[in-house]
Parts: C-alpha cells; structure tokens; sequence
DNA sequence: CGTGAGCGT
C-alpha cells in the first residue's frame, strides 16, 4: 500500500533515473542469429512497472511477418535466385526492391468493341474481310459483317430479318413472339395494330436519350453495344469536337421504343464505363 | 473577374 514500504516497488517518477541502476540485476542481453535466413533474436529483461521482472524476446528479420502466419510456400521462395534489378543486391538484404521495369497498363474497358476496336484503329467497318469473329449482324436486313443496323441502306424500306437469332430476349418480344420463337419486330410487338403516325413505334428522332460523361475514346459502336441490349436503337451519336477531333464527351442514342429507352435510362445512368460513372437521361428536344 | 461546362452533323 504505501510505496516506500516496498523495496522493489519504484514511483512512476524515479523509473527513468533508476532503472538504469537496476539493471545489473538482470540476466545479460542474449543475442541470437541472424541465422542463414536473416532471422535474429534478441532476449532482455526488464523490469515492469510493479518491480516484477519480464523477459522480453524480439525477432527481428523476415519473421516478424513469419510470425503471423508465413506459408511454407513462402519460405520455400526465399531461396530462390534474385532476379531483375535484384541480382545486384546482396543475398537476404531485402525482401522486396523497387524496380524500375516499365509495365504497360491497359485501361479498363467494357468488353468486347474497345479491344476489337482498337486492333483495326477506329472504323468498325473496317473490321469486315479481316477474318476476324466480329459479330456484326444487322438487324434490319440480317446482313453479317457488312453494317450496323443504324447504318442500314435498307433501314426504312425492309421489314427486319426473320432469320436474326441475337436478338436478347425482353419482356415485349418475349411476350409477343413466343411462337416459334421467331423475331418480332418492333413494329408488331404487343400485337396493338399500327397506329400510323402516332409516337412510340415510328423510326425517327424521337426517344432521344443524352448520354454524358462519357469518356473520351468512347466512340458510337461503344454506345450502340451498350445501348443495343435494351431495344431497337434507330440512332447513335457521339458529339466530335471538329478542331481537335477528340470526343466531346458526350452523345445520343436514339430509341425505336419510348419504353426501351426509359429502361436504359433506368439502367444505365450511373453506370460505370470505362473509368467514369455515365449519366443518361432523357435529351431535350434538338433544337433546329 | 471567372471560363471545371457541356443538348447533336
């Protein structure tokens, strides 16, 4: 209880003035190692707080992360040869070394039409004869490897292909054409006779959808790739700034079907593509 | 004043 009546017991003030004093009454300071693998051990003692001894092992080397846990693979890739910048560096001195090696990153792309589109340099058209896989099928007239189905020379005279298979299924066509699963065009889905004239199915500039944000190799293949799987897409654009050439980070994506453009907004505005999170929403009238 | 805002050949 009262501190003066204990011998051993130092105030917190004294510690750092007698400490030194006491410790000749400690065991010496064992060292061992550093053993082949750089691993060294230190043995102490001091004394605690309440006079108490303890005893104080540091190891020091690599197994201070060994002692977390250092799987036998790892131990087993200690021994292997250095390498690269490391071959000058003596045996065991470090673990690891900055390298000056340059290593070409690739940005992060949506897949598929960046890569393809940047192996034949920017034309997608210019992908066709070459050989390549390009899925190219248009929709409007089934034609493969030729054009994309915005680009159609047929696109207001022929009725869409019968024979087209890529069509992913949506809740409109899949309701409409479930027979023989054939392909139902825009047009007669929903088995509602045409209303000639009147909105929602006539191949115009309506349903124009902006999308901003967008990055700035970005090109309209891109947004009809991630456009397309949402409907009928009579339209990509991609505003170019004329003097540079460079995108202007924007564009629009035009929609045979009001309710297909709706739920790309619906999904695709803020999403994550290329490194930027886009935004879409519905555009305003053009003006003239 | 600023221009780091942007709705299309």
């Amino acid at each position: 209880m009262v501190r003066e009546e204990q011998p051993n017991k130092l105030r917190w003030g004294e510690l750092d003035d007698d400490s030194e004093d006491l410790d000749f009454l400690l065991p010496p300071k064992q060292v061992i190692g550093p053993d082949e693998s750089g691993i060294k051990k230190v043995i102490e003692y001091k004394f605690k707080d309440d006079g108490n001894k303890v005893k104080i092992t540091t190891t020091t080397g690599i197994r201070k992360l060994a002692n977390a846990r250092l799987s036998k693979r790892a131990v087993e890739r200690r021994s292997w040869p250095k390498f690269g910048d490391a071959v000058h560096e003596d045996v065991g001195s470090r673990l690891t070394m900055v390298s000056t090696e340059e290593i070409l990153l690739e940005r992060p792309r949506a897949p598929g039409t960046k890569a393809e589109e940047a192996k034949s340099a920017g034309d997608p058209l210019a992908q066709m004869g070459k050989g390549g896989a390009v899925l190219m099928v248009c929709r409007t007239c089934g034609k493969k490897g030729d054009h994309w189905t915005s680009r159609c020379p047929y696109k207001d005279l022929a009725q869409p292909s019968e024979t087209f298979v890529d069509k992913p299924p949506t809740e409109t066509n899949a309701a409409a054409g479930g027979t023989k699963g054939a392909y139902v065009p825009p047009s007669m889905r929903g088995g509602v006779p045409e209303r000639s004239g009147t909105d929602m199915r006539r191949r115009n500039e309506e349903n124009s959808v902006r999308v901003t944000n967008l990055s700035e190799d970005t090109r309209e293949p891109d947004l009809l790739e991630l456009f397309r799987p949402f409907g009928s897409v009579s339209r990509v654009y991609v505003a170019i700034d004329q003097k540079t050439g460079t995108s202007r980070g924007f564009g629009f994506v035009n929609f045979v079907n009001r309710e297909d453009a709706e739920r790309a907004i619906n999904k695709l505005n803020g999403y994550g593509y290329d490194n930027l999170i886009l935004r879409v929403e519905w555009a305003a009238p053009r003006a003239n």
